[in-house]
DNA sequence: TTTGCCAGTTACCCAGAGGTAACCTGTTAC
DNA sequence: GTAACAGGTTACCTCTGGGTAACTGGCAAA
């Protein structure tokens, strides 16, 4: 097996596929604690626009990740959640959020 | 604190500015099986460019993730490996590449 | 009857991430 | 004398991720 044979089956390029980009991990993250609304996950996350948060939603959605209940309300009432496979992600979140704590933002 | 406060210090937000991108979470993750030389990495992750893996080293450089090793011969020798901060990133990739391996690729 | 609520959608625009191809360096082997 | 080696750099171009601003929908309250 050569380098670029292995490489085809990376599991972090594979992973990347689904939880890569700038606002995925985040949006994620925020989910970890629970089932949230649009807007509330619009408002936690500073800099994301409506569109993209949208978009993004979407395509976490499309993979499996998220869930989406929509409330026949008006105003309307959406909220997502984690699905299993969502939820099996929290490891990882975990790591990340534990060194991001540690080694840039300077506390444990 | 509010919603908006909370996510200034969002550890997740922190840790993507350094190894955040389509590339560097693959260069990290190769360097954590040892040194290697520049070409090893280059043909390790394919489809990235010369020009772009040369950038990426030189940003993870500077954010002390790796150290760059040049040795002066002809042809040139070059050797990259993770610096301790980088090293202390291995429980994050083993956590992205164990979830890859399991929800992505399909084996344990 | 106008305003506000929430969760979007649409049209439009821009910066920058990233690709390709050519070039550079000094030494050794042909 | 010219090709090959490794590790880049440079000029140039493209593409798309993401931003802004305006608009929609239906009900309820003022």
């Amino acid at each position: 097996m050569t380098d670029a044979q292995e490489n085809i089956e990376c599991p972090i390029t594979a992973m990347l596929e689904l939880i890569g980009g700038k606002w995925k991990p985040i949006i994620l993250y925020n989910l970890t604690s629970g089932t949230r609304r649009f807007g509330q996950i619009d408002v936690r996350i500073p800099g994301i626009s409506r569109k993209v948060l949208t978009e993004q939603l979407r395509q976490l959605e499309k993979d499996g990740l998220i869930k989406r209940k929509e409330y026949n309300e008006i105003p309307p009432r959406v909220e997502y959640s984690l699905t299993e496979l969502g939820e099996s992600l929290s490891p990882v979140f975990k790591e990340m959020a534990s060194w991001g704590k540690e080694h840039v933002l300077g506390n444990g």
